[in-house]
DNA sequence: CAATAACCTGCATTTTAATGCATACTGCTA
DNA sequence: TAGCAGTATGCATTAAAATGCAGGTTATTG
C-alpha cells in the first residue's frame, strides 16, 4: 500500500470521526505503529492534523464551517447515511437537498462508487467532489442565509430540465395525517421541484421529527418510495409507518 | 508494444483504480521496472498523473479540506483582501472566481457592506453568505475535482445573461508578455465568460506570479482595470505594470 | 510515584529510484 | 539496402526512501 493510500485513509478517518488512535490505525492498516507515528508526523508537519498523544485530531476547530463536532443527533445521522448508502448503485443519477444528514451522508459514500450527483446544497457538493468517482453538479442559485441550500426560480427552472433516478431529502416534518412538511416557503418549492425531477424518493429523518409537522406542505406519503431513520423498520415507534406503501429502512 | 500503448494503458489503470504500482505495471505489461518508471516520470511532467514512491496516483488526488491554516502566502493574501475591499461599494452587483486569496476576501470583507455576489466557487458562497446584508448567487454547474469551482457550458450560458458591476479574479499566470494565462481548459473558458459578464475587472495576484506564464491565455492585459497585490504600487517590482493602462493597488 | 503506554532516536534491512552505459530498434537518406 | 542519427530499452551500480526493531525517554494515569 502506498504512502499516500495510507495518509488519505487516515484523512478519511478523521474527517469522519475527528480522531484517531495510532494503534487503531496500526490495526487497521497492518503496518507497524512506527509508520503510522511517522504519518501522522508528516502530515501533521504539513497542517493536515493536530498530532495529540496517542494518535491525532482534525483541525475542523479551526475550520469555519464546524460541521464536525456540533452536530446534533450525529449518531443517529450516521446511522441514517450507512442505510442510505445501501440504495446507492454505480452508474446512478441522484439528486440530494441539504441539511446535515445529508453532509454525513455524502462523507461516507463508497470510495469505489461511480455516479453522479445534482445538488442544491453547496457543502453538500464539496463533499462528494471528494471522492474520486463521483460527478458533482451543483444546482446554482440564491444560497439561503437560513438553510444554506441555492433557492429561487432559477434552481427550479434548471430541475425541471432533468430527470434522475433518486431524490434523497432531508425531512423537517413528517407525519401520517400531514405527509412531508417544512417551514420555508422557497425551500418547500424547491423540494416539490426535486421530487419532480426524480423517479424515487427517499426520505431521510431522524426519528424524533416523526409525528411532527411544519406549516407548508411538500407532498403526500404515497409519493416517497423510501423512509430511512436511524430505527430498526420493526421498531414500535415506526408501527405508523408499517403500513403504508413506502419500503422502510 | 509503442510506448504511447503503454502510457494509454496506464492512463487507464490510473482511472480505473486511481493508483499504479511500478511493480504491477512492469509484470502486466513484461517490461522492466526502469521503463515503467521513465513513463511514470514523462506522464507526471506532463501534469498527468501525480508520482509517489512506489508507483503513482490520479491527478484529482488531494487531501480534503486542508486549504485552512496552512494557506500558502496567507499575509500576502490577507494584505490583497484589505485592498480590494475598497473596490467595494453598496448596491454592487460583483461576480467572483475561486481561489484562496478570493476566500480570503470573502472572510473580511465589511458587514456593513450591502451588495449582491455571483460566485462560481462555492467555498467562496459558504464564505460570503454568513455576512446579512449580502446575497449570494452561485453560478452553478459541473465541480471541478482539482479547482472546486463550476465549470463547463452550463456556467458560460448562465454567465452569458448577467452584467455585472465588478469581476474579481485570481490569476494563475500574470505577465506582461503573454498577458492573464492559467493552465486548465475548462478554467479559462469560465474565466473569459465571466469577464465578459463584467463592466470591470480586478485581477488579485501575489506579486510571486507577476512574471510566470501558463499554457493557456485568458485575456490580454488592456481588459484589466485593476491588479491588486501585496505590494505597495510604486514598488520596483510592480514597475513593468506602472506605465501600462491599468490600476495598481 | 510507580506502572504503563506512547514516543523518539539510531540502525539494519528491504524496497524503490536514479544514473550511466551498452544494445537494439526506428525512420530516414543516399 | 547500407549507413546513420535519434530514440527506446534493459542491465548494473549507486543513491535514496520506507519500514520495522531495539533501546532509552517522556507522558499519562490511577
Amino acid at each position: 500500500m502506498l504512502k499516500e493510500e495510507r495518509q488519505a485513509f487516515i484523512m478519511r478517518q478523521i474527517n469522519l470521526h475527528n480522531k484517531v488512535l495510532s494503534t487503531d490505525l496500526s490495526t487497521m492498516l497492518r503496518i507497524s505503529e512506527d509508520t503510522v507515528r511517522r504519518d501522522l508526523k508528516e502530515m501533521a508537519e504539513e497542517g493536515k492534523i493536530l498530532k495529540v498523544h496517542g494518535g491525532a485530531i482534525g483541525r475542523s476547530f479551526h475550520h469555519p464551517f464546524n460541521t464536525e463536532n456540533m452536530v446534533y443527533a450525529q449518531e443517529a445521522k450516521q446511522q441514517i447515511a450507512e442505510k442510505t448508502i445501501r440504495l446507492l448503485k454505480n452508474d446512478m443519477v441522484v439528486l440530494t437537498g441539504g441539511g446535515t444528514t445529508m453532509i454525513e451522508l455524502a462523507k461516507r459514500i463508497p470510495e469505489n462508487l461511480r455516479a453522479t450527483f445534482f445538488t442544491i446544497s453547496p457543502l453538500v457538493a464539496l463533499q462528494l467532489v471528494e471522492h474520486t468517482h463521483l460527478t458533482v453538479i451543483s444546482i446554482g442559485g440564491q444560497l439561503s442565509k437560513s438553510s444554506n441550500v441555492h433557492i429561487g426560480a432559477s434552481v427550479i427552472n434548471q430541475l425541471a430540465d432533468i430527470k434522475v433516478d433518486l431524490c434523497l431529502l432531508g425531512a423537517n416534518g413528517f407525519s401520517v395525517e400531514e405527509g412531508m412538511t417544512d417551514s420555508d416557503w422557497e425551500v418547500v418549492q424547491v423540494k416539490r421541484a426535486m421530487i419532480r425531477a426524480s423517479k424515487k424518493l427517499a426520505i431521510l429523518s431522524i426519528a424524533e421529527k416523526l409525528g411532527s409537522s411544519q406549516r407548508m406542505k411538500v407532498c403526500d406519503l404515497n409519493l416517497i418510495h423510501y423512509l430511512i431513520t436511524e430505527l430498526p423498520p420493526e421498531n414500535h415507534l415506526m408501527s405508523a409507518y408499517q403500513q403504508l406503501d413506502l419500503e422502510l429502512f
